[in-house]
RNA sequence: GCUCCCAUGGUCAAGCGGUUAAGACUCCGCCCUCUCACGGCGGCAACAGGGGUUCGAGUCCCCUUGGGAGUGCCA
C-alpha cells in the first residue's frame, strides 16, 4: 500500500508533487505569487515536493533574465522547491525547451495510438477559416481536413520535409467529464471541443500538450493552476487516456482582480510582487495578505507566518469566485507587521528613507524611528511624514487656533514667549530636562497641558499634524533650530495680532 | 455568438437545512491623549431576482440577471 495523503476527504494514493509552472515572460506577479504559494502550501501541507518548471516553449514571449527574476522573487517569499532548473532532481530537465525531443517522440506515439494526427495546413487557410466562422458567429473549430490523409501521403509529406503540426483527435460525439477537487465534476459535449496544434512547426509542444506529458513524466499530482484552464481540462482528460495515463487530481485555483471587472495584470502598473517592495510593503505582509486572498483558514486568525501557512492551508477553504486586491487592507496588514517589528529591524529598514528625506547629520534618528514606528503603514510614506523636521515650512498662523486647548492667536503668542523663555535658559537639551520646565510652566500657568503645548508643537513643526508631541519635536531638533523656530512663530504671531 | 465557471455588506470573508447572518479592512461616533497614530468601546453596511423542494432555505434544484474565463502553431 502507498502513502494515503487527504485533501478534502478525497485520498491520495501516492506521494503529493505539485508544480509551480510559470513562463519566463517578465517578473512574477501578485497573481503567479498566490498560484505559487497555494502550491507550495499543498505540497507542504501533504508532505510533499513543491517543484518549480519553466514554461519557455514560446520561444517569441522569451524575456531575458526573466527565469533569475522568478527564482530571485521566490526565494525572497521564502518558497523552497525541491526540483528544478537551478537544483535538478530526478525527472529533469525542468525547462520546456530542453525537452523538445521528450515531445516529440510522445507527439508520434500519439499519432501511433489514434490520438492525434499530422497537420498540413498553411497559415492562410486556418486564418480564413477562423474569419468564416467569426463572419456566423459560430466557435473556431479546426474542420479536420488533414484528418484523412492516408499514411503514405503523410510520409511522402515529411519526408520532402513539409511544415507539419500535430493535432489532438476529438471524438466527434459523446461528453468528456473531469473532477476537479474544488469545481466537482464538470462535463461538456465533445462537439465543443478543438482538435488544437498540440506541436507546433517549430518542433516544440503548445502548452495544452506539454503539460500533460510533464506532468505525468513528472508525477505531478495534484495538479494546480489556475481557472483559465478549467475550459480546456477536459482535452487534457482526452489525452491523458490516449496515453492510457492515470488522471491526476486537479485544483484550479480562482483569479484575482483588480477590480470587479479586470484581472490583476502587469499592464495596469503596480502589480509585480517586486513594485510592491520597493514601495515598502515588507514581504512578508504581501504573502499574508495575498494567502487570505481567496482562502480562508476557516476561524479567526489572520496573521500567517509562512511556516504557520503550512501546517493551517486547507484546500477546503479556498473561494470558488474571484477576489478582488484590496490594496488599502494590505497597507493596514503591512502597518500591523512593522507595528510588531522590533525596533532595531524597522530602524535598519527606514534608515534609507531618512536619507532621502534628508534629515539633518546629528538627529537622533533612533528617537524617530520609535515615533514612526506605531504611524507608518508602508515606509515610503516616511519622507513626507518628517520632511518638517528638516525644514519648517511657511505655514498659516490659523494653525494656532485650537478649540480643544483653548488655544487663540492670543494665548498661543503668550505661550510661545514664555515657553521660549524657560527653554532659552535651558542647558541639557534632553526630552526630558524639556518636558520638565514645559510641565513647570504650564503649572505655574495653571493651565491645561495643551494650552502650552500646542502652540510649541505648531511652531516647531508648522504642521497639523505629526509623528510626536511637541516634547519630542524640541527634542529632535535642537535647541538652536528649536528657539529658531519657536521665534519665527512669536513673529508670525505679533504680525498678526 | 458558443462552451464552462462563479454569485453573502464597498472589499476580503465565516456559514455547509433551523444563527439576533460571524470576523477583518474601509468609513463614522465616543473614550484615552502634548497633535496624529496606537489602544478601548460603539455604529453604518450583505444573502442579486424569481420559481420550486422542505414543517423550515443564504445553505438543495431550476430559470433569469450580473460577472469572469476559454474560444491562438500564448501560457
Amino acid at each position: 500500500m502507498k502513502d494515503l495523503l487527504i485533501i478534502k476527504g478525497g485520498l491520495f494514493m501516492q506521494e503529493v508533487r505539485t508544480r509551480f509552472a510559470p513562463s519566463p515572460t517578465g517578473y512574477l506577479h501578485i497573481g503567479g505569487l498566490r498560484t505559487a504559494l497555494y502550491t507550495y502550501l499543498i505540497a507542504k501541507k501533504n508532505k510533499g515536493k513543491f517543484l518549480l518548471r519553466i514554461e519557455d516553449t514560446d520561444q517569441e514571449r522569451l524575456v531575458e533574465g526573466a527565469t533569475e527574476l522568478i527564482y530571485k522573487s521566490l526565494k525572497m517569499v521564502g518558497i523552497q522547491h525541491d526540483e528544478g532548473p537551478d537544483i535538478g532532481g530526478p525527472y529533469g530537465p525542468y525547462v520546456q525547451s530542453e525537452r523538445k525531443p521528450i515531445y516529440k517522440k510522445y507527439a508520434e506515439e500519439l499519432v501511433e495510438r489514434g490520438g492525434a494526427y499530422y497537420c498540413f495546413c498553411k497559415k492562410e487557410r486556418l486564418d480564413s477559416l477562423r474569419e468564416q466562422a467569426i463572419k456566423n458567429n459560430q466557435t473556431f473549430q479546426y474542420d479536420g481536413y488533414c484528418k484523412g490523409l492516408d499514411k503514405e501521403e503523410v510520409k511522402a509529406r515529411l519526408e520532402a520535409g513539409e511544415p507539419y503540426v500535430i493535432r489532438q483527435v476529438i471524438p466527434k460525439t459523446g461528453t468528456t467529464s473531469f473532477y476537479d477537487e474544488l469545481f466537482g465534476e464538470i462535463e461538456v459535449e465533445n462537439s465543443t471541443l478543438d482538435e488544437g496544434v498540440l506541436l507546433k512547426t517549430d518542433g516544440l509542444p503548445t502548452y495544452n500538450f506539454a503539460n500533460v506529458v510533464d506532468d505525468h513524466l513528472m508525477k505531478i499530482n495534484p495538479v494546480v493552476r489556475g481557472s483559465e484552464y478549467l475550459s480546456s481540462a477536459p482535452k487534457y482528460n482526452l489525452l491523458y487516456q490516449a496515453f492510457g495515463w492515470e488522471i491526476p487530481k486537479y485544483i484550479h485555483l480562482s483569479q484575482i482582480m483588480k477590480d470587479a471587472h479586470k484581472k490583476l495584470s502587469k499592464r495596469d502598473g503596480d502589480a509585480s510582487v517586486e513594485d510592491f517592495t520597493s514601495k515598502g510593503y515588507l514581504i512578508e505582509a504581501i504573502v499574508n495578505y495575498v494567502a487570505l486572498l481567496g482562502w480562508s483558514p476557516g476561524d479567526e486568525r489572520e496573521f500567517f507566518t509562512l511556516e504557520e501557512l503550512e501546517q493551517a492551508f486547507d484546500i477546503k477553504g479556498l473561494s470558488k469566485s474571484p477576489a478582488i486586491f484590496d490594496e488599502n487592507k494590505l497597507r493596514w496588514m503591512n502597518g500591523e507587521y512593522i507595528k510588531r517589528m522590533d525596533e532595531g529591524r524597522f530602524h535598519e529598514m527606514a534608515l534609507p528613507y531618512y536619507k532621502s528625506a534628508g534629515l539633518p547629520e546629528g538627529m537622533d534618528l533612533q528617537k524617530v524611528s520609535q515615533l514612526l514606528k506605531g504611524r507608518v503603514e508602508v515606509l515610503n510614506e516616511i519622507p513626507e511624514m518628517v520632511d518638517f523636521l528638516v525644514n519648517l515650512a511657511d505655514y498659516d498662523i490659523e494653525l494656532y487656533v485650537h478649540k480643544r486647548s483653548k488655544s487663540t492667536l492670543e494665548s498661543s503668542y503668550e505661550n510661545l514667549v514664555k515657553a521660549y523663555k524657560v527653554l532659552e535658559t535651558l542647558d541639557d537639551w534632553s526630552e526630558d530636562s524639556i518636558k520638565k520646565v514645559l510641565f513647570d510652566l504650564v503649572e505655574e500657568l495653571a493651565a491645561k497641558l495643551n494650552f502650552v503645548l500646542w502652540p510649541v508643537r505648531i511652531a516647531a513643526s508648522g504642521k497639523q499634524i505629526t509623528p510626536g508631541g511637541g516634547i519630542e519635536i524640541l527634542y529632535l531638533l535642537g535647541k538652536e533650530e528649536s528657539l529658531r523656530r519657536l521665534q519665527v512663530g512669536i513673529d508670525k504671531l505679533k504680525g498678526a495680532l
